[in-house]
RNA sequence: GCGAAAGUGGCGGAAUGGUAGACGCACCAGAUUUAGGUUCUGGCGGUUAACCCCGUGGGGGUUCGAGUCCCCCCUUUCGCACCA
């Protein structure tokens, strides 16, 4: 296919018999490094360790950009730590499990179990024919009972230790597909399939105690330097732990206790009345004998579970006719339903305080509730005293505007100064809740107190009372990990009407999963086989019937990392995993940020309490990778609707200075219109596939592209522009090496005996070797690597020296390159290395190169010359030369002087080996 | 709504608080070529004849010096517990 094409962009100059050919070199280079197994390993005690790990693939059918961005970031590392004498371990797996899978068994009519197998088989091969370093031999998928039975093992184990339970908890319910439903089917409130309205239904569930590791997974996240701060915060405040309060109201006439948690206790005596949740106990007694009630917690069930949603919703709610009694006043208040308030945080019950809470204070306005303000900036409380002060000698200063952050600057008559705290109460009342910490009015025998004097009162008079207690709270909630679906783990329980729930002895393990089966969407085939749920109790021998519920996913992306050290194992893991774990590198999307993670390093804390692993963090090192954009463009349809076209079908048309001036539709030449960059997605057409590219260009191409095109942590927008530019460089680094291999004979480097040219090449030949090295191995800037290298070649390029000495600078730049490109273009590396005349094509095993020192002197360093912060001039000094001489050559530049005329010098600047900056006026 | 990031030429991006725009793309000019393409050389933030001046989302601040640090605002992206 590539041989017949006349104009292959990547193959070119077919004239050349030295010419880069790709697939050919590719093919080669793949051959070699299969018949050697070159990336098989083995523990090694004598060698350092490295556990290179890339978050496993879904298999939905087809390799996506994302997929190849992230193995190539892994792939770049762990070839770099191979050359860097590590023994490096890359693995990858199928997280084969899943919901994709059922639809597409729907929409194909086949079972869920061959779409996966037949997605794992294509995907495998595309993965490999980008060239990645991977074990293959640890491969496993985790549908496969081989896999899923020692999660259902540690399950059952979890069970008998309390750390797994079952309780009711909400899910989406579609009353006309009588499903529950996935937050991501739930669109606007309703089913996607049916369009119904969603309810929101409770049915019990199988969950799993992570609240009782909310504080280690808190106090780790300081134990990991090498993850970065943006997710380490992000955990931390997804576990939100509070130090607060407790606080028991009483409810006139009911003995149901009412009981709210705050982290501001300092605001209890504003508190003017309280808000439960629709699916509260009090609510719910309530309204058996009020209709209206009855019907609006009705309608709060209405729509889906998801935070963002409930969040988002208008703020509506409606009195329960209930009393509440204030513990420290003794007032009564009313009680509220509102559908802010979720049952699932909490105690599924707050205090309003809404002087001081925005929320609270919204909904105070929207239903005529009492605002009280108890709280008050100490700087109003200095204004009004101030302004008396000043008032009392006649001044007629002005500091209300500073008082009242925020609020109106109009003027003010310093007359009624002397009323600032009723002004401010009045802004609070008017314009929004004050939300900071401050002094305590109101607020009889805490008066005058501050934030956290009036937080210990209030606790301590309460204790004393028995109506609160100090508490920590976590806003981490347990994890749920039941799924009424058919494509996943079977959760290992038997249910008798004896016995209750008992677990599968272990000896009965695994519960498989039947995998050919007809598959309809309507119900999980392992709900509709009464012979699969039909069993007999392990306990008590009669008659009983197996959970039909299956896992979340979750579940075994959680542990996959160590299975991958622990391949054939009879047992969840075994020792093998102490020689691996932790991971050294762990690289995956940023959209894993919390969830996964999280659930990543408890499953390890779980493995490490049932005496698996010796270690308390799963991986040390975390790199989180931005997401792959590309254009969109489209036509709007007669119909009103759009149609979005892939880029591989335009033409973007550009204007004399290269500004984009429009598009147009290859096929038929006409205009189309130019949508956003976005994300690769089906919806918008936009996505690029990495096999066209492979196909076109070569894996070297499109791995070197991907690495250059942005920093790993950030959006990769694909440009086949910009990926024809990456090939224009291999060919010429190609060329090079081929042109100087072909007159092979050159002494050895003798640094001694350089000539001027000569010596800048080596010194940025040597430069590019300590920056590559840092970029690749600490910074993981692998974009800036490859420019150096790039401007490295561009360098060799305009060196014409063709002396002895000069074709042994040339010869070390080259090979150097070749090694220092490895990591990133492994074939292109492993067949020019045989190209510059080495006999042993192992590559991976040739050492890093290393920084000759030596060879980075320089005998004068360019300093930058200002004056008043501003550029006049560069001036070039010998490297040893001190300040005043620096100092004294920036001030005889024409530039400078000029800039200086007329002006006393008051002080310079002097930054050595980088700027002289002269300070005058 | 809450939490976390990111905003720099026509585009992707580069810059331990120290010469803003490396490198690549696009574009322009020239060379090579029968031509197109390829390849090679040079140019390329705005303004300007040149210098000057202006310029890193907007507004303040710290500093001899700010894309970088601090405060406020705007926009975009990611996550929000049943997508993976």
């Amino acid at each position: 296919m590539q041989d017949t094409q006349t104009a292959t962009p990547a193959g070119a100059d077919d004239t050349c018999g030295q010419a880069y050919r790709p697939h050919v070199v590719e093919a080669g280079a793949q051959a070699y490094w299969n018949a050697h197994h070159a990336y098989e390993v083995t523990e090694d005690p004598s060698r350092p360790k490295f556990y290179c790990l890339a978050m496993l693939p879904y298999p939905s059918g087809a390799l996506h950009m994302g997929h190849v961005r992230n193995y190539t970031i892994s792939d770049v590392i762990s070839r770099y730590q191979r050359m860097n004498g590590k023994n490096v371990l890359q693995p990858m797996g199928w997280d084969a499990f899943g919901l994709p899978a059922e639809n597409a068994a729907i929409k194909n009519q086949t079972a869920p179990a061959k779409w996966t197998y037949a997605n794992i088989e294509h995907m495998r091969s595309q993965l490999q024919s980008l060239g990645y370093a991977i074990d293959w031999t640890r491969e496993f998928a985790t549908c496969r009972p081989e896999y899923y039975r020692w999660e259902q093992l540690m399950f059952t184990r979890l069970l008998k230790k309390g750390l797994a339970y079952r309780k009711n908890a909400v899910v989406n319910w579609d009353p006309v597909d009588q499903t529950v439903l996935a937050n991501e089917q739930v669109i606007d409130g309703r089913g996607w399939r049916s369009g119904a309205v969603v309810e929101k239904r409770e049915i019990p569930q199988w969950f799993l105690k992570i609240t009782d590791y909310a504080q280690e997974l808190l106090d780790g996240l300081d134990t990991l330097p090498g993850w970065p701060d943006a997710v380490k915060t992000m955990q931390r405040n997804w576990l939100g732990r509070s130090e607060g309060l407790e606080i028991q109201f009483a409810v006139e006439g009911e003995s149901i206790p009412l009981t709210v948690f705050t982290t501001r206790p300092d605001t209890l005596m504003g508190v003017s009345f309280v808000s439960i949740a629709g699916e509260h106990p009090l609510a719910i007694k309530a309204a058996r004998d009020n209709a209206p009630l009855a019907t609006f917690l009705d309608e709060l069930k209405h729509g889906g579970v998801s935070e963002a949603e409930l969040e988002t919703q208008d703020k509506r709610g409606m009195d329960t006719g209930l009393r509440a009694i204030h513990p420290v006043t003794g007032e009564t208040l009313p009680v509220w339903v509102a559908n802010f308030v979720l049952m699932g945080y909490g105690t599924g019950a707050v205090m309003a305080v809404p002087g001081h809470d925005e929320r609270d204070w919204a909904f105070a306005r929207r239903y005529g509730l009492p605002i009280r303000m108890v709280i008050v900036d100490r700087e109003v409380l200095d204004a009004a005293r101030e302004i008396r002060r000043d008032l009392a000698q006649g001044s007629d200063a002005n500091p209300m505007q500073a008082a009242l952050r925020g609020g109106s600057t109009d003027a003010y008559d310093t007359g009624a100064a002397v009323g600032i705290i009723e002004e401010f109460e009045r802004y609070i009342r008017e314009q929004g809740a004050y939300t900071e910490h401050g002094l305590l009015i109101n607020s009889g025998e805490f008066d005058g107190m501050q934030f956290d004097a009036a937080c210990d009162a209030v606790a301590t008079r309460l204790e004393r009372d028995g109506t609160g207690r100090r508490r920590v709270n976590w806003r981490l909630r347990d994890w749920g990990v039941s799924r009424q679906r058919y494509w996943g783990c079977p959760i290992p329980v038997i249910y008798c009407a004896t016995c209750g729930a008992v677990p599968v002895p272990e000896d009965q393990l695994p519960v498989v999963l039947p995998e050919d089966v007809a598959f309809s969407g309507v119900q999980s085939p392992i709900k509709s086989d009464p012979q699969w749920r039909e069993c007999t109790c392990p306990q008590c021998g009669g008659p009983a019937e197996r959970e039909t519920d299956t896992f979340d996913t979750f579940m075994e992306s959680s542990w996959y990392y160590a299975r991958y050290t622990s391949p054939g194992a009879e047992a969840q893991i075994d020792e093998r995993a102490n020689y691996w774990l932790p991971v050294d590198q762990y690289i995956g999307g940023i959209e894993h940020a919390i969830m996964h993670l999280l659930y990543f390093r408890f499953y390890h804390k779980l493995l490490r309490d049932a005496g698996m692993v010796h270690s308390d963090e799963p991986a040390t090192n975390l790199l989180c990778q931005g997401m792959v954009i590309a254009d969109t463009f489209y036509r709007e349809l007669a119909t009103g609707g759009v149609d979005w076209i892939n880029p591989a079908e335009v033409e973007v048309q550009r204007d004399d200075r290269g500004h984009i001036s429009g598009a147009v539709l290859r096929a038929d030449g006409k205009a189309v219109s130019i949508g956003g960059t976005e994300k690769m997605s089906k919806s918008k057409n936009n996505g690029v596939d990495p096999q066209t590219m492979v196909d076109k260009y070569g894996a070297d191409t499109v791995r070197l592209f991907s690495m250059f095109a942005a920093p790993p942590e950030q959006s990769l927008e694909w440009n086949e522009a910009g990926v024809e530019g990456m090939s224009r460089f291999l060919k010429r680094l190609w060329r090079d090496v081929t042109t100087h291999a072909a007159n092979p004979d050159h002494p050895a480097t003798d640094p001694g005996a350089l000539d001027a040219g000569q010596k800048a090449l080596r010194r940025q030949l040597h430069e590019t070797i300590q920056k590559v090295s840092n970029d690749f191995g600490r910074r993981h800037a692998f974009n800036t690597a490859i420019a150096a290298l790039m401007e490295l070649l561009n360098a060799l390029n305009r060196f014409s020296d063709q002396s002895d000495q000069g074709r042994a600078v040339r010869h070390e730049t080259l090979e150097a390159m070749v090694l220092l490109l490895n990591p990133v273009v492994p074939h292109v590396s492993h067949a020019l290395w045989q190209v510059l005349g080495h006999a042993e094509c192992v590559l991976e095993d040739q050492p890093w190169p290393q920084v000759d020192a030596s060879a980075l002197v320089r005998d004068s360093v360019k300093l930058a010359v200002q004056v008043n912060g501003k550029l006049r001039a560069t001036i070039e000094v010998p490297a040893n030369a001190t300040r005043e001489e620096a100092e004294a050559l920036a001030r005889a530049q024409p530039q400078v002087m000029h800039f200086l005329h007329g002006l006393d010098v008051r002080k310079v600047i002097v930054v050595p080996g980088k700027i002289v900056n002269i300070v005058a006026g």
